[in-house]
DNA sequence: ATTAAATGTGTATAAAATACACAAAGGAGG
DNA sequence: CCTCCTTTGTGTATTTTATACACATTTAAT
């Protein structure tokens, strides 16, 4: 029967990431320079079709692999996009994933992406994403949201030292408002998921910060 | 390229849903027997596999009318299956769904359901079911626990009056463990979710409860 | 009248979230 | 060297929320 019904014949599911990391204190998403059509020359999200022979995370993240060089990253559910004309070709829902990077490695992505055409992107300043991905990236942002306190992907975007103050202001910028400096640094503190290295990061100008690291 | 490539040609997807309701203080679920292969004669979700030419909630909610005669459904997305092989026939992905009915329309569904093949079970004596069905099931009521705090699922399940005891009875039986008497109906209470009706349930030898209603 | 089973009720304690102000460190600039 | 500016670091009081806990009341059955 399923085989022979033209109503579900040729449907595809794109595997839509929006991989993030923080740089320098700033919240950023990796896009890439689509080279064919559709959307030739587009900025798009990381991502691609799901294979006959392979499950969807398998597919994320060898989609993620293909397109950026990036291996072993986590990568959680987002949500589903299935308007009928999202893509030009034929009809294809999008199932999107939310990626979290290290920050350690962003130098080797950066030499990587010298020779691709990707590039982080802050996300207050998205350009005119191929497809729907604006909107794709819009819930991806706010299940960020969600995943900052369900999950440890503070320990991934922060895998070596920072101070209070680094942390808070990322918290700050995914949540959309400011957190009070005495609660935050005792909540963490208390909560015994950060180590006091007992060094220090130098500002110009401004009273050292304590760097602490993830337990 | 879409359009050409045999990698991702002839997917389907499969809209599956755990449609819930309260029934004598029970939480139940519904569950069609099947009339074709694969899979004939076993017992199953509700469900089938998405058109062409409809988006994702339209499907589910097209599958729920065409199996069930069920209308204005409120229903939530669940979770992502995508083994390989869980369909025989051919590749199929499951996106599956939470639904919840009103337990008004008990009555009316069962009138309707002796001329199909439709029953509702309750949620501890689920037989084994087509395709992957038992493991989305498994899901879907984890999922339940999750939406009886972040949305207004009870105030579907108990459309009409209750006493505070049967609704702790069924947030004991979705949560599964149990609840303080004093405190459940204090927080119940000054939440000012709830009216209290003057009425009165009778009980064989029990003391009558107070009839309640959602505001 | 007694018993069994379930409802209905209040207070005390613990834990978590929130509100709030001032001193200290370092660099810049006179 | 002194002052100014910016940012870090710190403690306590209050409010809110969650948890723990025991006994009287109502009805039907015997």
């Amino acid at each position: 029967m399923e085989k022979n019904n033209p109503l579900y014949k040729n449907q595809g599911i794109h595997l839509i990431s929006s991989i993030f990391t923080v740089e320098d204190g700033k919240v950023k998403v990796l896009l890439i320079k689509r080279k064919n059509e559709p959307f030739k020359d587009k900025w798009a999200l990381v991502g691609g079709a799901l294979y006959n022979n392979e499950e969807i995370e398998k597919g994320v993240k060898r989609e993620i692999f293909e397109k950026t060089g990036i291996r072993n990253i986590d990568i959680y559910f987002s949500s589903i996009f299935s308007k009928i004309d999202r893509s030009p070709i034929m009809r294809m829902i999008a199932l999107s994933y939310v990626g979290i990077v290290d920050n350690s490695k962003m130098e080797i992505l950066k030499e990587t992406f010298k020779t691709s055409n990707a590039d982080w992107f802050t996300i207050d300043n998205i350009p005119k994403l191929a497809y729907d991905h604006n909107e794709i990236f819009d819930s991806s942002l706010k299940k960020l949201r969600e995943l900052i306190d369900s999950t440890d992907i503070l320990k991934v975007l922060f895998s070596g030292m920072f101070t209070i103050p680094e942390l808070q202001s990322v918290y700050e910028i995914i949540y959309g408002y400011e957190l009070d400096r005495r609660n935050f640094r005792k909540k963490l503190i208390l909560s015994d998921l950060i180590v006091d290295t007992n060094k220090y990061k130098n500002y110009k100008g401004k009273k050292p910060a304590k760097l602490y690291k993830f337990r």
